[in-house]
DNA sequence: TTAATTTTATTAACAGTGTTAATATTTAGT
DNA sequence: ACTAAATATTAACACTGTTAATAAAATTAA
């Protein structure tokens, strides 16, 4: 009884570790069916009766690494100054997340993903991150809250290509550049 | 002798020509060498007579809209005053183009690119678009040169984050909140 | 025009992909 | 130990890109 469900959660969860694993190190272009199945220990097939298809391991991947991530920045911004500081140091974080692990990056804006939902999650996952410290410059009256609620798109979008250009067509070449990027864009967007 | 060369150039074109009409169409997920044969009129095997393999067929595909997509543009910017702008106006047209051909979008954006130059070509292209406006700026001292040199590159990032979340990751889910979103991003750097 | 040669196009094959149905194996309950 | 239920596996299908061997067509030489 309980002791099935315990035991499907636990089989699951080795399909999921496997295509965790697979995304952080091969990447999204070397996940395949057989090539999880045999990280987790089973033949091909069984995956299927245990998800819907490949694309439902995939998404609940994406939320693992979503955690995951999100404890990387909380872990990197401990000492900063609220307001444009902290908010430099999350997004040069989330960046650091996403060079580290290009494959997760695949997953969170390329791949095709099943619900709406999740699909929403991500969009508003970095902005998400920044909240208390867009508030923390509301409320010091330093941009007034339209200035604000501008700023939070512009750096959104900014964050996103600056990823995608470094990450999809190697543009900047070498990762200080990429640093002088972000600080580019922060200044440009947070004077 | 030249006449061979005619003919050969002739085929060519057909692979190139329906390459670009799946593209244009289906988008790069229904893109095979089966597919793209079909269409040509051949079978699969002969399009390694003329391409050493797919990613040249693709490649040569996406020189082709960099001209297209530059025709759009300029077309649309007509009568746009210089400066902001017409700076504006080509990036609205330019994010149109994208939005009328989301596999052309996943050409120059997401798929991987067999050489370096052509990548180079399209993280430049947006802006090479719109070099004479922002040296317009420039010069009618609006913006420093390192002002102009940020708001560039911001411009760019920004430009390419705004049409992966709308095309990928259908945020925000109509085209109205898209143009919008274009003028935050524009007044949020240009202001 | 026929024969030989070169150019061009095709089929067969290989190793890979996701997914489903039918089968085999293992576990649980009596 | 035997039956029933749960779980895992193999076989198959329709795809994918690519290569090698073969067939067809066009060109040249006699």
């Amino acid at each position: 009884m309980t002791n099935t469900k315990l035991k499907e959660e636990r089989t699951r969860g080795y399909f999921i570790e496997a295509t965790k694993e697979i995304l952080r190190g091969e990447g999204s272009k070397a996940l395949s069916v057989r090539n999880i199945a045999e990280r987790a220990g089973y033949s091909y097939a069984t995956l299927y009766n245990y998800f819907k298809d490949q694309t439902e391991l995939i998404s609940l991947s994406l939320l693992d690494f979503k955690d995951e991530c999100r404890d990387a920045v909380n872990q990197n911004i401990r000492k900063s100054k609220p307001g444009k500081p902290e908010i430099k140091a999350i997004v040069v974080s989330y960046i650091n997340y996403f060079v580290q692990y290009p494959g997760v990056f695949d997953l969170f804006y390329i791949e095709k993903l099943a619900s709406k939902k999740v699909n929403n999650q991500v969009v508003s996952f970095l902005d998400s991150l920044c909240e208390e410290d867009w508030n923390y410059l509301i409320d010091n009256q330093i941009y007034s809250k339209t200035e604000i609620e501008y700023k939070r798109k512009t750096l959104n979008n900014a964050t996103i290509g600056v990823l995608m250009s470094y990450l999809k067509r190697s543009t900047p070449s070498d990762y200080s550049e990429l640093l002088r990027d972000i600080d580019v864009t922060m200044d440009t967007i947070l004077p």
